[in-house]
DNA sequence: TTGACATGATACCTTTCGGTACCGTAAAAA
DNA sequence: TTTTTACGGTACCGAAAGGTATCATGTCAA
């Protein structure tokens, strides 16, 4: 089976990874600077990065004593791909997506 | 916050339901006839269709003592809505992605 | 050097999850 | 009518998930 498909729709299945990945979108963050957008300690913050990591859907940098957390796209492929399996189940939604991304290559 | 995306991302977080989406992609089907296809109890299949149901991935019908199980492609829009956000970074990803639907409408 | 700061790592707790076993009910078939 | 058959529902179990608390470590700054 495929590990990495796994990996990451379980990594997507909390809100608050969902969140974490929103806010990485924006720029990227130490865990310290995400721990401050939640109500809940360090620890569990970077128990939900480790996740994501797995999930190939982070990537980090240790600087200094930072650690800079960074998106990263090629680890939706997956997702996108094992959506894909259903295109003629969801055209209308599709086809909006479609038009979104002939907008933003614009 | 929205309920029917965290459902939805819930439904999909598990193997098995991810497979009994793709199975219902093919044809409806009863609950005996999906636990056919899986080596776990009919009791487990069936709570797995009741999260799937949650997650507004399915709808059922119930004709005679038999319960058919659809695919409910709707619920797959709060997912689709909630991937549409990080266009600009997939973009390489989306580009295929509009191949793919582009060579599917023709 | 000393102290504050950002993180890593671990143990522990509680809740949820995936699953089985078992019982009851309604419909179809003999 | 009697007997299968396809369900629904509940109780229960072990494992995993989400979270806290705590301690250790490396790094930056005074």
């Amino acid at each position: 089976m495929n590990t990495q498909t796994q990996n990451a729709f379980r990594a997507l299945a909390d809100p608050t990874r969902r969140d974490i990945v929103q806010m990485l979108a924006s720029e990227d963050m130490t865990i310290a600077q995400l721990t401050g957008h939640f109500d809940m300690t360090r620890a569990a913050v970077k128990k939900h990065l480790t996740v994501l990591s797995d999930g190939g859907l982070i990537t980090f940098e240790a600087r200094g004593r930072e650690r800079i957390n960074r998106l990263e796209p090629k680890g939706m492929a997956p997702v996108l791909d094992w959506l894909r399996y259903f295109d003629r189940f969801w055209d209308d939604r599709l086809a909006n997506l479609k038009n979104a991304i002939e907008g933003t290559n614009r």
